[in-house]
DNA sequence: GTAAATTTGTTTCAAACGTAACCATCGAAA
DNA sequence: TTTCGATGGTTACGTTTGAAACAAATTTAC
């Protein structure tokens, strides 16, 4: 390669922007037939879920999300009676959250769904003896983005399932 | 781990994408001070930094952006006087495109600051062990994200230096 | 040779986004 | 207790986005 060249396909950001992209229109494909979440509402119910009650700043912070998209996911959530908010006994600016019993439904009806999907991730990354990172990189650019994706320019992307739409976790920059 | 949750520190597509999303950010950092480059912008110089002269649709996928984004960033980059597009001689629905001088010469500066940070990536990589996939993925975040993001709510991000805006690279959908 | 289907690239439109401004509340300092 | 900065969360505003519709050129089918 060279040295005043910088070749995409093996340049690491590139390489992990492409694949976690391609990752997440595929999970979005095994779980957007079920409800139509975007990204930051996933990552809400999902962090509710694991979590069960929290507040909108420590969702945030635990999951990367800007506080103007944890706040419209919640509303979202909310109108979809899948959360609840609790206002605090001493601090009125606090509100907990939480999965109503719907909401709960819904969780446990996709968690398997997302398990399932990891696992087959990983069952691809084992197959290409994926041990040290960048070739475990390669093998899920091959498997999700097609096999000439990464090398030859002018190559189509086909073997993504087409997914026409609904993110799914993608992050966002925390609140300062 | 109880089964009938979903560990998102560990999951698998939820790593990748805070991961890559951090990665992008902290790239932005090193490079949006230069120009202010759009994520699918610096995506399309790059993509003809690398190959030279190339259609808009070759450049979709290769890039694996949508060719709405690629069609806006080429717009931009010609405004910029970066890009030049040129008909085809016997197919006038294609525009060959191509870098100009200027572009060639903010290419020329902008890759060894591309590679120099790859190279802080890999470095961070290999003095965590990063040797198998997971291992990798978690030294990333660690080094990315802050060392209790992961692990518990609440925690802050503060370890990201922050960057206001700037995208870089991000995959969008390739067109079927 | 002409109609239909495809391809290339742009435009339109509604949804989602981030920044900044904002309101309300709280805690600390004087 | 009053004031002032910090914090939790929402709203407003301009920008970016993808899906769909589109125009123009080309290829395919008949």
């Amino acid at each position: 390669m060279a040295d005043d060249i910088l070749a995409l396909e093996s340049f690491l950001p590139y390489r992990l922007n492409r694949l976690a992209d391609a990752v997440s229109r595929e999970f979005a494909g095994t779980y957007r037939d079920r409800h139509g979440l975007t990204r930051p509402e996933w990552r809400v119910f999902a962090t509710l879920g694991q979590f069960g009650t929290m507040t909108a700043t420590a969702i945030g912070a635990h999951s990367a999300m800007h506080k103007t998209k944890v706040s419209r996911a919640v509303v979202a959530l909310e109108q979809r009676k899948w959360l609840m908010r609790t206002p605090d006994a001493s601090d009125r600016r606090i509100e907990h959250l939480a999965l109503t019993k719907a909401g709960v439904t819904a969780y446990r009806e996709m968690v398997p769904l997302a398990k399932a999907f990891e696992k087959e991730l990983l069952r691809r990354l084992k197959r290409a003896q994926a041990t040290a990172l960048m070739e475990g990189l390669t093998a899920l650019e091959a498997g999700l983005l097609g096999s000439g994706a990464a090398s030859a320019p002018g190559t189509a992307h086909q073997s993504i399932t087409t997914l026409p739409e609904l993110p799914l976790f993608m992050a966002s920059k925390p609140s300062r």
